[in-house]
DNA sequence: TATGAATGAGTCTTCATTCAT
DNA sequence: GATGAATGAAGACTCATTCAT
């Protein structure tokens, strides 16, 4: 009945009344920023659409143009951070052809685009509850996606040897959530290292010398 | 003006306006177990109070004498976990002396009760936002305590040899919280090891192998 | 999971958390004045919950105690209506056994009841459409066995004479639903006629002759 | 400040903001259209502008600037409706001068037209709440001049009889509402008679026979 | 102590209407 | 004249909490 245009920025994608493309892009950017500093301050649940819409600069009339409703929003938020991880991981590989460099690179960016968007992570993990059904598969499908990268790079850096694949997807399940550990644990990290770089650093060797070990023997 | 008695189940006491403690305790008891259900099932948010009320199989008004608060609900049900797995751990290495298997003992037993209570952990990383200053304070406090259980394990096996404090502390927080990640990706982890069983065996030893590795190194 | 009670005043029964039967009577009593005094003034669209609840003499949230949506409203008020209209007829012919004199009695009721309750008429038939499918099905049910009573005094009217069946289904019909249009045209009958009684008396006689004359033709 | 003109659609007019009478005309044409099927649909409250617009297919813009509110729409549907069912009784008696004649073809007429129309009908009869005091007074004095037709038919009928005219007056009333009943009973008449047709004849019959009697007694 | 009805502030969402382009 | 994005007031409904019995 309605006819709707759909925005570009997912696979599954959320409807709205716009029809002007370069706009919708644009304002869904305001939502989403609007939307992660109130989620990150507030959560979902307890985040009213007025602050969002407030914090994004626009009127709730003019943010429901954008939006068909509150659980969109969480959507759209999701969608976008995402796919900023897996890219930027993906950049911080681009021109790195040894294996070894390559495994290392993306794990060292993986743990450092966990800890700058350590909010918003934080807040995605908490907030899963809220998605329904058809954005739940997406997410999903997307963090597969992330995984199978660092299986891949796995595969790369023992190519010659033998290794268990369970064991090599396990590890690759392994190695890119501990970084989300650096999330959960901040407060109790801050006290005991002198700085987060220094954490961090002590982490990345962790989880190479792990596998390496285990993958190995 | 309402002269209220405190009940013992945590340090962070929950007012209450009944005397006989050992109703208290009983009453509590079925709230934590209406609460656990509701809330894994909805989050808190989501949660009603009647809703926990009913499936606690108390009146509203009755529920209401014995916490404060909807929030008090959520702290009761953290105090009630949290002590379950540090009790749960403490009596898996009760009867061992030596070192070693008093370290396996306990990772084992930790892996184990996360993934038992997966969907109370699951509950209480996404609900910490519900929890007011002082009980957040209490139940970081409870964590820090957990987390030393553990660096004391850890310093009892590298006894004689020479560790880094900071490294050691470190890695009590990971090996601690590595479970956890069984509890989000366990989606993942079943599609692609036969059974839990399996993969759980062998994420001990990957955390056994990394501690050997990394400490001694 | 909610375990809610139902009143006993329709066979479709709106739910409400209260348990107290006596008090869901009373209370929907309440919310039937209130809402006929501001539906028929205003509409059921235009009409707004908390009007009906101050009318009622009711606070919101009380209200919606004793009903779930601002649908169980129009669905109450239909039962009402219907069931008085149907026991006023019943009633009228209570105590008659003579087939002419109950055919009379209970057409001259029946344009009583309508002028009478005209207002509520009125307003049922202008907001069937926002019954739902099973509040339509019930509604519709009612309305037939309202005809069936007619159908059946006009059987009994023409005992031995032979009547063409689908014929006096017909006429049951029509002679049920004229006194309606009375509450369509009353502006305009109230111009020409002294009074509305001998409009009314006119009615009935024209009713009265057409029946006799259109079936034993 | 803002001049505004009137379209010739009905005699309370409609004001605009545009010029072009023949466009005028032709949009509000493509208004009606929409506004009915959206109306017949959903009923006057739950139509939106926008989804009359687009039926229409038109832009919100552009339909506001041949109406000034929603309520207009509502008025020239009206206008529209009782115009349609006027003239076609009138040309269905055009050349016709046997009294008799004319008054059953008005009759056969007006109960033709109410079927074909029955969705507009119906929806006029529940949307005269949302006219405001002048379109009703305008809706009203339409729908007596319709009445009035039918009494100069049932002059022209007895015209040698002596006839009480305030029953002739009444009749008038009834015989032109009466098809009105088959839009409310349309559901229980399809399940008695085989065909409409069958049944709109004889509803026809009583009409005329009920005429007969009561006039004529 | 237990009960459960009452309360009303707070939330998401819709939509008629306007107006800059 | 046409377009469609922006506006914000208004409405249905929820639910934690209280309190009289």
């Amino acid at each position: 009945m309605n006819r709707v245009k759909k925005s570009k920025i997912g696979k599954k994608e959320v409807k709205t009344r716009i029809k002007n493309a370069n706009l919708i892009d644009f304002r869904r950017k305001q939502i989403i920023e609007g939307a992660i500093k109130v989620f990150t301050a507030k959560g979902f649940h307890s985040a009213t659409v007025r602050e969002i819409a407030e914090e994004a600069g626009l009127t709730m009339g003019s943010l429901y143009n954008y939006i068909r409703s509150k659980e969109d929003i969480i959507y759209i938020v999701y969608d976008y951070i995402t796919r900023i991880l897996r890219e930027e991981v993906k950049q911080a590989i681009a021109g790195i052809s040894d294996p070894k460099e390559r495994l290392k690179s993306a794990l060292r960016q993986n743990l450092d685009s966990i800890y700058k968007y350590q909010d918003v992570v934080m807040f995605i993990y908490k907030a899963s509850n809220f998605l329904d059904r058809e954005s739940l598969h997406e997410v999903l499908a997307r963090e597969t996606e992330y995984i199978e990268l660092f299986e891949d790079l796995l595969r790369g850096y023992f190519e010659e040897k033998e290794v268990n694949e369970t064991r090599l997807r396990l590890a690759a399940d392994l190695l890119t959530y501990i970084p989300v550990i650096v999330t959960f644990r901040r407060w109790s990290l801050k006290r005991r290292f002198d700085s987060m770089d220094t954490a961090m650093k002590d982490i990345l060797d962790f989880v190479l010398l792990g596998i390496e070990v285990i993958l190995e023997k």
